[in-house]
DNA sequence: AAGACGAAAGTGGTTGA
DNA sequence: TCAACAACTTTCGTCTT
């Protein structure tokens, strides 16, 4: 699996605005075939072509290694092939499900009792995980999160039920908090209101849920940082690829002069989205921009103002 | 009339004794 | 466990376009 981000591999993504990039099997891509934004982000780090918006992979290795790695990639596939579908962590016994059929003629009733008891335990537990798998998925789908995101939650949901963390806790908050933490690992994070608004649970509990699986799981979840959620703010906002560029510039700026110390990563994204965009004669009113970050209005024009003024941009309106 | 501005009070989460 | 604290929100009156 791949696992994500740590702090050291912030900056390195770099924006291919309109250019086109290849897969391993060639073919030219402009947008992200899950949910068509345009705005597809290189990881060199990881040899990636990924969506800034929604995080799907949609290219590995589109760095050329070597002149080797395509036989290799060549050799791993037809080997796969062999083995039929690919294992996968989204179905509950992971897909390797085999038909057992028993007979039970012959068992005394105090055997059988002694059968069902033990399995309705068994039942029960991948009741819950099965339905806890199609929560995931149903979240998952609503927010137009791409497979190897649903895979990570599965597999993050997998672990906590091994260390027996599912007991006496609420299915629905565990899933959305997996999920949540899931999107950040990835380096597209959704905010918490986002997240809430398609869970069938409260803030509240999310954050617990949240909160005790980061600590059980010891997972280390890097702040996110405000660059991850400009790309997809802004195509919510309709502003194009440059926009959203000239918006990442500005944050780094303030990065290096250390303005987003202690500050929200979203009001920061809020701010240089707002200025970004007036910059470039593509004005949104701070209502709109608060409307999609889920920030106020106050809070942009506070942030918009330290960074206009500490960066000495003009922002003449 | 809509957008931007900023003061002031309120809220929820973190930290440190 | 409690109080102090900073960031953010809510609310609202005022100014600007």
């Amino acid at each position: 699996m791949v696992t994500p981000e740590s702090d050291e591999e912030k900056g390195k993504y770099k924006k291919e605005e309109g250019d086109e990039d290849e897969t391993a099997e060639g073919e030219k891509v402009k947008e992200c075939p899950e949910c068509g934004s345009k705005s597809l982000v290189r990881d060199y780090g990881k040899a990636e072509l990924f969506c800034a918006d929604c995080g799907l992979v949609i290219a590995e290795n589109i760095v050329d290694l070597g002149p080797e790695w395509r036989a290799f990639d060549f050799e791993q596939a037809s080997r796969r092939a062999r083995v039929g579908a690919p294992m996968t962590y989204r179905i509950h016994d992971k897909g390797l499900s085999t038909l057992v059929t028993w007979g039970l003629q012959g068992q005394g009733q105090y055997k059988l009792k002694k059968w069902q008891q033990r399995t309705h335990i068994a039942n029960t537990t991948e009741r819950s995980f099965i339905f806890a798998l199609s929560e995931i998925d149903r979240m998952a789908s609503a927010l137009r999160l791409p497979m190897n995101i649903r895979e990570a939650a599965s597999m993050l949901y997998r672990r906590a039920m091994k260390k027996r963390l599912i007991r006496g806790r609420s299915i629905e908050g565990i899933t959305t908090a997996i999920l949540y933490i899931a999107c950040r690992q990835y380096g597209v994070p959704r905010t918490l209101e986002e997240v809430r608004e398609i869970s069938r649970v409260g803030q509240k509990e999310i954050s617990r849920a949240y909160r005790f699986l980061l600590r059980e799981l010891d997972l280390k979840v890097s702040p996110a940082s405000p660059v991850d959620f400009v790309p997809r703010f802004c195509s919510l906002l309709d502003l194009s690829g440059e926009i959203s560029s000239k918006a990442i510039e500005i944050i780094k700026r303030a990065t290096e002069k250390e303005l987003t110390n202690g500050r929200g990563p979203i009001g920061i994204a809020a701010a240089a989205i707002y200025i970004a965009a007036i910059l470039s004669g593509e004005h949104r009113t701070q209502k709109e921009v608060s409307d999609v970050t889920g920030v106020t209005e106050v809070t942009i024009r506070n942030r918009y103002k330290e960074l206009s003024e500490q960066l000495d941009i003009d922002v003449l309106l």
